[in-house]
DNA sequence: ATTAAATAGGATAAAATTGTCCTATTTATA
DNA sequence: TATAAATAGGACAATTTTATCCTATTTAAT
């Protein structure tokens, strides 16, 4: 359904915001560890955050990732997605047509509008404290 | 959400199937026509659909692909999607996590499993015989 | 000032997916 | 029987995605 690079996203922003609420900031190598995601390949998925100001970055030493208690609640996982996948989700065509729409669709294009949907509605209603929730507590996991 | 062979497998079933109902057999070169895909690769997708018994390939001159009428009827989009993706489409965990599961999720599981539930309830709900409904008429298209 | 720890980013490599090419085999028909 | 048209399938190539490596830069702390 996402790349790889953005299950790495929505993990380690995740990640990132649950340290965040405790007022820690996380280095590249920790959230990599936590989230069981290869180092060099999450620092470009950060880098990517952090121009869509998902993520807030701090260079140096004692620096990191975070993000504010403020954006924890605002962002969704739909912007998160969108940064990574861009909108194939939610747009593109069930079957792969590059032209396919209410007027001119293939044989699914109702069916695959609602489950699309159904899916783009669950990313726009989900913020980043959402996913932290049962986490603490060991009742969801990032890894494994 | 499908891999693009999964794609050019189902539309060039579909196709199979309009004209199977039509009482002709059809080429692997008028498919790639008319499904808007490469030759060769079709060919390969082909190949694994007449393994899976999905299409019935003939050899030889007047050779082609066809679909029994009794099968347009029975065979199932999530049949197709097996044969040619898995089983990740249903099964695979939103995020990527190898173990994910209701005793272990990860933070969206449940939100998950009802949009794949959705999903596949749909592919195991449609059949070839309704993906050829309107297409005849031009309401619906497997190209463009 | 130096050092060490951290992110940024370019270059490259590996792996997976997608796509092509060529030959073998099958089979209807002239 | 020879030919032409079709699928089967192996080998290879191109592209995209995923992953790694190395150097530069930033910055806190000694």
């Amino acid at each position: 359904m996402f790349s790889k690079a953005c299950e790495y996203a929505i993990r380690a922003s995740t990640y990132i915001a649950l340290k965040s609420l405790e007022g820690t900031r996380v280095s590249l190598k920790e959230i990599a560890e936590k989230i069981d995601s290869p180092v060099a390949f999450t620092a470009k998925v950060l880098q990517q955050l952090s121009k869509n100001n998902i993520v807030d970055s701090v260079k140096g030493a004692t620096g990191g990732f975070q993000i504010s208690t403020q954006n924890i609640s605002n962002i969704k996982l739909a912007q998160i997605v969108y940064a990574i996948d861009g909108n194939n989700v939610y747009e593109g065509c069930g079957l792969g047509l590059k032209k396919c729409n209410a007027n001119e669709p293939c044989p699914v294009h109702d069916k695959f509008v609602q489950i699309r949907a159904d899916l783009k509605n669950m990313l726009e209603n989900t913020s980043l404290y959402d996913m932290t929730i049962g986490l603490e507590e060991g009742l969801t996991s990032l890894r494994r």
